[in-house]
DNA sequence: GCTCTTTCCTACCGCCGGTAGGTTAAGCGA
DNA sequence: TCGCTTAACCTACCGGCGGTAGGAAAGAGC
């Protein structure tokens, strides 16, 4: 758990960063400014988070791996939970980035759900380990930020439903938005969990699946023509 | 975090842990059976759990309230996941067995979803604390005992569904029912957890709720008639 | 009385998250 | 050139955690 990428040659790695980011010397050897070393602990942290998960990962594993001492990285980052949050934040809005673009995408409404919900399992497959580790974490423990995921993902989804509500001139229940979104994302994580470890299903056939089973939902819980 | 009943005067709670379960001196004072004694510790243990959570607790805590001293925790449970393991499966039980009656008590099957989803929320609003620190504690951390309940509870549905496909002759894909409950349950839960923190949501109403949105995927994803 | 077995405790281990306090050296005005 | 400020950084430590080694106490059976 110390140096997977060679980074951590200790008295010096200070100038390798700097050299990475075009910048040595700017501040004088032993000298990194702080918000570039800030998203160097991030690379790590993300890295040994990714691949060793949060229990498995001690602050001194990536402040080892940084080449850096315990304090500079409590400099950056207060504690751990800090940090590891700022690291599922970043995966976090990739994924729904990636989820918002394929919905963009897709020219036919009446295939949102299908379009949405393969780019969910397409990252899952391409991402693994940090799908686990990082984002199916689960709420309660890491503080609370699972629990703000969820909700930040689905008030996304929510947006996207309401919205769409808003714009066919539709009445609805906010509340009822709501609680449907919550049902539609506790969903997907769940059968990501059980796809992600199948043989032998496609991310075609668990999005099917999923649109299949949410397509109806949505339409007998919410007003959708 | 310590003797929230009273129990943990140090010397001799052995004494008192007997003569409650009618057993003093069996085998003569500072001596209490095995079995009698994980009983007893399993009880404080679900406590603090439940009050504290996993990551409030430390074994520390369970041992003196007990009124025992680490290795003999140690002794019942190997480890502190071990013991969380044992509160969350008996708790664990308990939800399934009352969502299991109240469709046994449900005389018509079209209001099984209803049913059972009532029951499970039933459960969370007696038990909120438990829910939330034992139950929804998460997959991935402690172990991968969330992960265990969630299948179990998912491979419980399951049974019901294919007993019933089953029952009425009707041919299917258990590969699809195993998908299609992983994304019931995981609804359940995250419905739950956001109902558990809104004011003025009926049991009855986050029930009817539940039930209207995934009676509709049921019956489109799966070959009920 | 002696040994075996079970129960139980004191005292410790290594590691973790987190911090106090001091050192180095660049930047800069006089 | 000298001293002062400021930012980056480190060594050395803290309390508490999960977990364990090794032995004391006392009933049971001979």
């Amino acid at each position: 758990m110390t140096d997977l990428l060679g980074i951590g040659e200790r008295p010096s790695l200070a100038r390798r960063v700097l050299e990475l980011a075009g910048e040595v010397g700017r501040y004088g050897p032993r000298s990194v400014p702080a918000d570039l070393r800030r998203e160097h602990l991030l690379a790590c942290a993300t890295l040994l988070f990714t691949e060793e998960g949060f229990e498995g990962t001690s602050m001194n594993d990536v402040a080892a791996m940084a080449g850096v001492s315990k304090p500079v990285l409590y400099d950056a980052f207060g504690s751990k939970e800090d940090l590891f949050g700022a690291v599922m934040d970043e995966t976090h809005q990739e994924l729904l980035q990636r989820v918002a673009a394929a919905m963009e995408a897709e020219p036919d409404p009446g295939r949102y759900v299908f379009a949405t919900s393969r780019a969910y399992f397409e990252f899952v497959q391409e991402r693994r380990a940090a799908w686990l580790n990082l984002l199916r974490s689960g709420p309660g423990l890491v503080g609370e930020w699972m629990e703000v995921l969820q909700r930040r993902h689905a008030s996304f989804l929510g947006g996207l439903i309401s919205g769409n509500l808003d714009r066919a001139g539709i009445p609805y229940d906010p509340r009822r938005v709501e609680g449907v979104t919550e049902m539609l994302v506790g969903a997907v994580v769940a059968l990501a969990g059980w796809w992600v470890e199948q043989d032998g299903v496609s991310v075609e056939e668990a999005a099917e699946l999923y649109a299949t089973a949410m397509e109806p939902s949505i339409r007998a819980a919410l007003p959708i023509p």
